[in-house]
RNA sequence: GGGCGCAUAGCUCAGCGGUAGAGCACUACCUUGACAUGGUAGGGGUCACAGGUUCGAUCCCUGUUGCGCCCACCA
C-alpha cells in the first residue's frame, strides 16, 4: 500500500466494480428495504443538499445490505413541468425561435431531445458520490409505466367524485399564463402604497355620509370593483348599508352597492373595503356570500381586457390594453385630477410571487381541474396520529398537521406543454368526457364516431405525478408488472429521506393518494433532514456566489475554475466583483480534493437532527485525514500481517489488550446499531471515529507493538490476528458512511483472513454479538491507561524530553495493582518509555520523586538527574490545589443531609467512593510534598 | 397574528437531572519502523438572562432577550 490514502486511484474503479457486480440491485432474499429516491429534476444538476441527502441515504442503503435485508433504491428523475419548459424554451430563443413557432408536438419533441442530451447529468454526477442506488430500475415520470399509473388514476378520481372540473379564482403566473397551486406561491414582504380613494354617494342625504373613503393596495383592479364593504355594526356606515345607497364608482361610473359583512376590520383604514371579486381571494368569498357578480378586469397576461366582453364594457377604453403597472399608474393620475386621491402613505405589504418566475401572482377566474381535498386530508391526519407513518424528528408532525388542517381543493391542471395530458375531451357543446382514452370516453359518452371531440390542452401538474411514485414505480395499476416489481415487497417503502420544504408539495400528497389507491402507506417512516448553508450560515445561492459543487469537494478545484464558476452568467453581473474577492479571500489557493469518503463523512457528521448545517471545510479535511489514518493503521496491520509461524489453533485472544479492544468493539457496534435505528447519523460517524483513532490507533496499535516484538510467541501472534480481526470488522463496519476507502484497503484485509467474498458491500456487517465483551480487561486497560498519561503528563510538565529512559518506581498495597503492574510491564517499558520498574521494599525509604496517585497506586520517577525540585514542588502544590477544591465539592454534597436522605443508593455511594479516592491521592501528594521539602 | 426551532470553548457541534465533552483553531515539546494528513501534553466555558421545581438544573417548567424558519385573507 502506499504511504498516504489517495480517493482518485480507487474511487472510479470501485465503482465501476461495484456496478458491474449487479450488487445495487435487489438480492431478492430477505427483510425487504426499501428507499424511494425523492426524484432529482431532469434540469437539475447535483448540489450539496442533494448530496446531503444521498449520503444519508446510500449510508442506509448499504448498511441493511449488509444487514442482509433485500434493499431496494428506487432511482427515477421528474419530467418538472415548469422548470423543463422554462429551460427549453430558453434554449429556443436562443437559436432564435419562439415558443409559439412550434406546435404541441414539436415542442414536446424538442424537450424529449434535450431530456436525451442532458437530462441524466445528475444520475451521472450521483455516481461520484458513490450512492448505491438500482440504476437500471429507474424511472422517469414521462415513462410508459408512471403515465399509465396518472391517466388510471386522474380517471378514477373523476369516477369517484374526487377530481371535478371548475371556475374558481386561481393563482395565476402572468408570465407562464398557467394556473399554479397554493403552495406555488411564495409570500414576499415589500415595500408599497396604501392609497385612499373616496367613493361618492349618489345622491347623498343630510345626516348621512356623502362619500366612502376605501383604502387599497392595488387601485388598477377598481375597474372591477363590485361594491363596498363595511363593518355590519360599523355606526358610521350603519345609514348607508340600511337605506341601500349606492356609490358612484370613480372613473368606470358604475354604480355599486355598499354591504356589511364580518370580513371587514373596523380599526383598518377608514373601515371601508372595495370589494373585486374577480382579483381577490377574499373578495371572491364576499362576492359568493352576497351573489355579487364578477368582473374580470385582466387578461391572462395582466393587462387590462380590451376585447368586447361584458366586462369590457364596464371599463372605460382609455385604459383598455394596459399592463396592470401602467393602468396603475394612470388610473392613479386620473384620481388625483379629480381630487379623488384623498392619501398616498407608505405600507408594507405581502405580494405573492411565483416561484419559478417571482412574477406577482394575479388571482384569476379561470376553469381548471381541482381534487377535493377535505377527504383525503382527513385520512392523511389519521395516518399520522395514528402513528402508520412517523416523522423523524417528531415535531415536524404539527407542521404536517397545521397545513392538512387548513387545506384547499387542489388546482392539478397548468396551462402547460410538457407534462401528463388531461385525459379528457370535449364535444362542440363543450360538454366534457373523461376517459383513459378518446375511445373510452367517447364509449361512456354514448358518441358515435362522427361526433367531433377535442382533448382537453392542460396538462396535470408535476406534483400529481410525484404523489403516486410509491405505486407507479411499482408497476401499478399492471398486475404483471407489479409481480415484476415487487410492489408486495417494496410498498411500503421503509423510510423517505427528504427536506421539510416538500412536506406539503409531496410528502403529504403521497400519503393521501397512495392509502386512496393502494389502501398502504408509502413509507412507515420520514426522515426530515436539514438545510446545507455555508459556513457562515448562509443559504447557498449563484447570486450570492457561496455555492459550494460537491464535486469540487471530491475532486478539488483551482482558484481560476472556481472564480470562473462563480463570477459566469450571473443574473446581476455587478456582483461578480464582491463575488470574487470573498472567493479569493476563503479560497486563496482553491479547494483540495478531499474525495467522496470525506465528503460523505462530513455530511454524516454533520447531521444533527432537525437542524440546519453549515458546511465547514476544516471538518472536511479532518475528516480527509481520518481517512489517512485508517489508511496508514492498515498499512501498519497489514505490515505486521506476515510472519505469523504457524498456526497455534488456539483462536482465543492471549492478552488483556486484545479482550479490551474486542470489548469496546462491541460496544461501539451496539452504539452504532442504536444510532442508526435512531437516524442519528452523527452519532454513528462519531462512534466509529472515536473508536477507530482514539481506541484502535491510539491505543490498541500502540500495545500491540511490544506484543508483537516480544518473546511471547503465543501473544504474538494472537496480536497479529486481533489487530486483522479488529480492522477488517471496522472496515465492515464504516463501508456505510466510507464505502471507497474501505473497500480499497478491505481487499488488501481479506486475503490474510481466507475470507470468502468478490466485495465488501457485499459483506455481512459486524454485530456487536460477534464480539465478546471482557469487563475485567476494560477496567485493566482502563488503569494502564491513567496510569500511562500519568508519567507522560510528568514527563511533560517536567520537560523531561520524550525520548529519554526513566526509571519507575511503584509503591503501594493493593494486590490487583501488583498483578497489573506485571501484566503490563512490557507495555509500560514501552509506552512511558521505563527504564527499569520496580516495587518500593516495605520500609525502604522513598526517593525524591514526581509522583502520580492511580487509586491506592503511587507511582514515583525519581528525580536524581532528571528534573528539578522547584518545578515538582510548584505541580504538587497545584495538583493538590485542584484536588482539594473537588474534595470540597463531594464532602459538601455528603455532609447534606437532604443529599444522603433524598438521593438515590448508587448516586451517594459513588460520591463517597468518589471521596474516598480524593483523600487517597491528597494523602499521597501531601506526603511527597513534605518530602520534597525536606530534600 | 399563529406555530416551530435554536442559543454549550475562538469556530462547527455533541451531551442533557448526579465530576462540562469532541473536532478544528491555539500553546509547548517530538520526524520514534503505520500515519507530520502524525504523536504527547496543555490552555480555554457564571452551558444567553431571570425566576420556579428538586437533595441536586447546562438538562425539566415559566417568563425575558437575541437569531432563524414555516404558516396566515387585514384591504
Amino acid at each position: 500500500m502506499d504511504k498516504s490514502f489517495d480517493p482518485k486511484t480507487i474511487e472510479a474503479k470501485w465503482y465501476a466494480r461495484w456496478e458491474a457486480s449487479g450488487a445495487f440491485a435487489p438480492a431478492g432474499h430477505g427483510q425487504p428495504y426499501c428507499i424511494l429516491l425523492p426524484p432529482p429534476n431532469i434540469t437539475g444538476t447535483l448540489h450539496m443538499g442533494h448530496a446531503f441527502q444521498h449520503t444519508l441515504m446510500d449510508a442506509l442503503i448499504r448498511y441493511h445490505r449488509m444487514r442482509g435485508a433485500d434493499t431496494l433504491w428506487q432511482l427515477g428523475s421528474d419530467h418538472a413541468g415548469i422548470a423543463t419548459e422554462m429551460v427549453v424554451t430558453r434554449q429556443l430563443a436562443i437559436e432564435g425561435i419562439a415558443r409559439a413557432d412550434l406546435d404541441r408536438e414539436q415542442f414536446i419533441e424538442r424537450v424529449w431531445q434535450w431530456k436525451r442530451e442532458s437530462g441524466d447529468t445528475i444520475e451521472k454526477q450521483m455516481r461520484r458520490l458513490g450512492d448505491s442506488g438500482d440504476g437500471p430500475r429507474a424511472v422517469f415520470t414521462m415513462d410508459p409505466m408512471p403515465s399509465r399509473a396518472v391517466n388510471e388514476s386522474f380517471v378514477r378520481l373523476y369516477e369517484q367524485g374526487l377530481i371535478y372540473r371548475g371556475q374558481k379564482l386561481v393563482n395565476w403566473d402572468p408570465v407562464l399564463k398557467t394556473a399554479i397551486s397554493d403552495l406555488e406561491v411564495v409570500s414576499v414582504e415589500e415595500d408599497g402604497f396604501l392609497w385612499s380613494i373616496r367613493y361618492d354617494v349618489i345622491d347623498p342625504q343630510p345626516d348621512e355620509p356623502d362619500h366612502l373613503v376605501v383604502a387599497t393596495t392595488r387601485p388598477e383592479t377598481m375597474l372591477g370593483d363590485v361594491a363596498v364593504a363595511v363593518h355590519p355594526e360599523d355606526e358610521r356606515y350603519a345609514s348607508l348599508v340600511t337605506n341601500k345607497r349606492r356609490l358612484r364608482l370613480p372613473l368606470a361610473g358604475r354604480e355599486i352597492p355598499v354591504i356589511a359583512d364580518d370580513y371587514v376590520d373596523r380599526e383598518f383604514g377608514t373601515g371601508a373595503v372595495k370589494i373585486t371579486p374577480a382579483h381577490d381571494f377574499n373578495d371572491y368569498a364576499i362576492g359568493q356570500r352576497h351573489g355579487l357578480p364578477l368582473i374580470n378586469v385582466f387578461t391572462g397576461d395582466a393587462k387590462i381586457i380590451s376585447g368586447g366582453s361584458v366586462a369590457s364594457d364596464a371599463i372605460p377604453p382609455k385604459y383598455k390594453g394596459l399592463d396592470r403597472y401602467d393602468a396603475r399608474k394612470a388610473i392613479l393620475a386620473d384620481l388625483d385630477a379629480q381630487d379623488l386621491l384623498i392619501e398616498t402613505k407608505p405600507h408594507k405589504l405581502t405580494v405573492p410571487r411565483g416561484d419559478r418566475t417571482h412574477q406577482v401572482i394575479e388571482p384569476y377566474l379561470t376553469w381548471q381541474w381541482f381534487v377535493k381535498m377535505d377527504g383525503f386530508a382527513r385520512r392523511g391526519l389519521e395516518l399520522v396520529e395514528n402513528g402508520s407513518v412517523k416523522f423523524v424528528p417528531e415535531n415536524w408532525t404539527s407542521t404536517y398537521r397545521h397545513w392538512l388542517s387548513n387545506i384547499q381543493d387542489w388546482c392539478i391542471s397548468r396551462q402547460l406543454t410538457w407534462g401528463h395530458r388531461i385525459p379528457a375531451w370535449y364535444d362542440v357543446q363543450g360538454n366534457v368526457h373523461v376517459g383513459r382514452d378518446e375511445a373510452e370516453a367517447r364509449a361512456r359518452g354514448g358518441l358515435g364516431s362522427d361526433v367531433e371531440l377535442t382533448q382537453d390542452h392542460d396538462v396535470l401538474e408535476t406534483w400529481f405525478s410525484s404523489a403516486l411514485w410509491p405505486f407507479s414505480t411499482m408497476g401499478w395499476p399492471d398486475e404483471t408488472a407489479m409481480r415484476e416489481r415487487g410492489y408486495d415487497k417494496y410498498l411500503p417503502s421503509s423510510v423517505l429521506v427528504t427536506g421539510f420544504d416538500i412536506i406539503f408539495f409531496w410528502v403529504a400528497r403521497m400519503i393521501m393518494l397512495t392509502d386512496h389507491f393502494t389502501g398502504r402507506v408509502p413509507f412507515r417512516e420520514v426522515y426530515i433532514h436539514g438545510l446545507v448553508r455555508d459556513k457562515d450560515g448562509q443559504k447557498m445561492s449563484k447570486s450570492k456566489g457561496n455555492v459550494l459543487d460537491p464535486l469540487d469537494l471530491i475532486d478539488g478545484i483551482d482558484l481560476h475554475a472556481l472564480l470562473a464558476k462563480r463570477t459566469g452568467g450571473l443574473m446581476q453581473p455587478q456582483m461578480a466583483m464582491k463575488i470574487e474577492t470573498a472567493t479569493r479571500k476563503e479560497f486563496p489557493d482553491g479547494i483540495p480534493a478531499f474525495g467522496a469518503d470525506a465528503l460523505r463523512l462530513t455530511f454524516a457528521a454533520l447531521a444533527g437532527p432537525g437542524r440546519d448545517i453549515k458546511f465547514d471545510l476544516d471538518r472536511c479535511e479532518g475528516y480527509k485525514n481520518f481517512c489517512n489514518k485508517l489508511w496508514n493503521a492498515a498499512r501498519f496491520v497489514l505490515m505486521n500481517a506476515e510472519g505469523g509461524g504457524p498456526e497455534t489453533g488456539d483462536k482465543n485472544p492471549a492478552t488483556e489488550s486484545e479482550r479490551w479492544i474486542l470489548t469496546r468493539l462491541h460496544r461501539t457496534l451496539a452504539e452504532v446499531e442504536t444510532r442508526f435505528a435512531a437516524y442519528r447519523f452523527d452519532l454513528v460517524a462519531q462512534a466509529l471515529y472515536e473508536f477507530t483513532w482514539n481506541e484502535f490507533c491510539d491505543w490498541f496499535v500502540e500495545l500491540a507493538k511490544p506484543a508483537l516484538n516480544g518473546d511471547d510467541r503465543l501473544a504474538a501472534e494472537s496480536t497479529r490476528r486481533t489487530l486483522l480481526t479488529v480492522l477488517e470488522a471496522l472496515l465492515r463496519a464504516l463501508h456505510p458512511l466510507t464505502p471507497f476507502v474501505t473497500e480499497e484497503i478491505w481487499h488488501e484485509v481479506e486475503p490474510k483472513l481466507s475470507i470468502d467474498g468478490d466485495l465488501l458491500m457485499t459483506q455481512t456487517y459486524p454485530r456487536a454479538a460477534d464480539f465478546t465483551v471482557d469487563a475485567q480487561a476494560e477496567r485493566d486497560i482502563e488503569w494502564l491507561r491513567a496510569l500511562l498519561s500519568s508519567v507522560r503528563r510528568i514527563r511533560g510538565e517536567m520537560n523531561i524530553p520524550p525520548g529519554k529512559p526513566i526509571p519507575l518506581l511503584f509503591a503501594g498495597d493493593d494486590i490487583e495493582d501488583r498483578a497489573r503492574a506485571q501484566t503490563f510491564s512490557a507495555s509500560i517499558a514501552f509506552l512511558a518509555r521505563a527504564e527499569s520498574q520496580r516495587w518500593l521494599e516495605p520500609g525502604e525509604t522513598e526517593p525524591a520523586s514526581a509522583i502520580a496517585p492511580i487509586g491506592e497506586l503511587r507511582v514515583l520517577i525519581p528525580l536524581a538527574g532528571l528534573i528539578d525540585l522547584d518545578a515538582e514542588r510548584a505541580r504538587l502544590k497545584k495538583e493538590i490545589a485542584r484536588i482539594e477544591s473537588e474534595k470540597k465539592k463531594s464532602a459538601g454534597k455528603l455532609s447534606n443531609t437532604n443529599f444522603v436522605a433524598n438521593a438515590p443508593g448508587e448516586v451517594v455511594e459513588q460520591e463517597r467512593a468518589r471521596l474516598a479516592d480524593w483523600d487517597a491521592q491528597l494523602a499521597a501528594l501531601r506526603a511527597q510534598s513534605r518530602r520534597l521539602e525536606n530534600a
